[in-house]
DNA sequence: GCATACATTAACGCATACGTTATTAAGGGG
DNA sequence: CCCCTTAATAACGTATGCGTTAATGTATGC
């Protein structure tokens, strides 16, 4: 399983972003970012041309490495293309018969996310709610959905995390998420289609809101 | 003006794989294709690994780069992206109340189609209903959905290129195109949607459908 | 005759080097 | 005092070289 040094490149500097230990807007030159990996700056910078065309940061000529923020209206973007592409997987995996047995893992990511609630640990209700969005999307039965989806959650991660903290206990998700699933199992794509949409719709209105009432700059 | 050489690679493999110069399925060494392209490993891979990022080709170890090849499946999955995202990219171009004057654009694609279809020429309809696609989701005003369906546009684009003299002359499209045109100049998002939507679902059941008769393989 | 071990080859991963060029600072003129 | 010109700096773009390693062919043993 040798990792590539690029892979590694990737993997850590894809952390460093998520994590906000490169900050948001902020630029960083590719010898500086070597040095801290270190490697030579060949595999950071096919790492950072990746990361390009991942949406995450921006190759600028002398200027480094630009992490990309993410403001609301980005936010408002990304949930309109999640909202589109996710209620199309549920409505796929409502049209693939599915038995209980195959949504198994997507119930026990409702469950973990019901006991981190109940816990109010919500670090650990953000990893089971992503857990379970990527589970859905998989039942979809679409790679592209699939890869488009992974790619903008990616670009929301950081944004998300800071923003976690600032909202009530996500509740009526959990609700939501058991319903999607419900309609899932029995088999009713329209339903299942239409519950997550307004899911998302709601989760697009709530950040975009806790974004622009916290003034937040440089997510 | 300064092209960089990576830039360059870019452009000119990304013809390369449309035309089928490179041919689908078909691996190629970067020192080959750097030669070909007069410059240096360097910017080839470059090149190269965005290319992957942006599903082209593969990167394999020393097997070179591979031209990702496009199935039935494929074409399948990828227009129910497209199918969501142009329907929604309708939509919101019909909320944002356009000026005829706004709407020109679009209007003057459709133009174009029509005279590519009364000379009967498969190639500039072809081109029109290309730009026609690009202007409608420019139109919906997020630049996220913009990027992903050209994205998946290019993954595409060789197969259509292919099928199209296999298929009859695209009438019921262009009926299509005003109506959707019409849609959104008249503000109803809903109908702009729907309308969109099923030109989509129809675009995807006949190219699907081509490649399967056909039995055309790496495509 | 087939499988396995080994040698050979060459494509790649990545470090390095260097010329180019944008940026910044300094100096001179208005 | 400000602006413009010019020089210095350093980050980048890209060519190059080399060690590594996987793929292929060959030889050997069963």
């Amino acid at each position: 399983m040798a990792q590539s040094q690029t892979d590694q490149a990737l993997t850590q500097l894809r952390a460093m972003v998520f994590t906000g230990e490169l900050a948001p807007g902020s630029n960083h030159y590719e010898a500086d970012l070597a040095d801290q990996l270190g490697m030579s700056r060949t595999p950071v910078r096919e790492a950072a041309l990746t990361m390009q065309a991942q949406g995450l940061v921006e190759v600028q000529p002398r200027r480094g490495v630009r992490i990309c923020p993410i403001s609301a209206e980005d936010m408002a973007e990304i949930y309109d293309v999640l909202c589109e592409l996710e209620s199309l997987a549920a409505a796929r995996a409502a049209d693939q018969g599915y038995s209980k047995e195959d949504l198994r893992t997507a119930q026990a990511c409702i469950n973990d996310m019901d006991a981190a609630l109940s816990r109010q640990d919500r670090d650990a209700w953000a990893s089971a709610d992503d857990r379970f969005h990527t589970e859905l999307v998989r039942l979809g039965g679409n790679a592209r959905v699939a890869e488009v989806v992974a790619r903008y959650t990616d670009q929301v991660r950081r944004a998300r995390m800071i923003t976690l903290p600032l909202r009530s206990l996500p509740v009526q998700s959990n609700e939501d998420h058991r319903a999607v699933l419900h309609a899932i199992e029995s088999g009713d794509a329209e339903r299942a289609r239409s519950l997550h949409r307004t899911h998302r719709q709601e989760a697009r209105a709530l950040l975009t809101g806790l974004i622009r009432e916290f003034g937040l700059r440089r997510l």
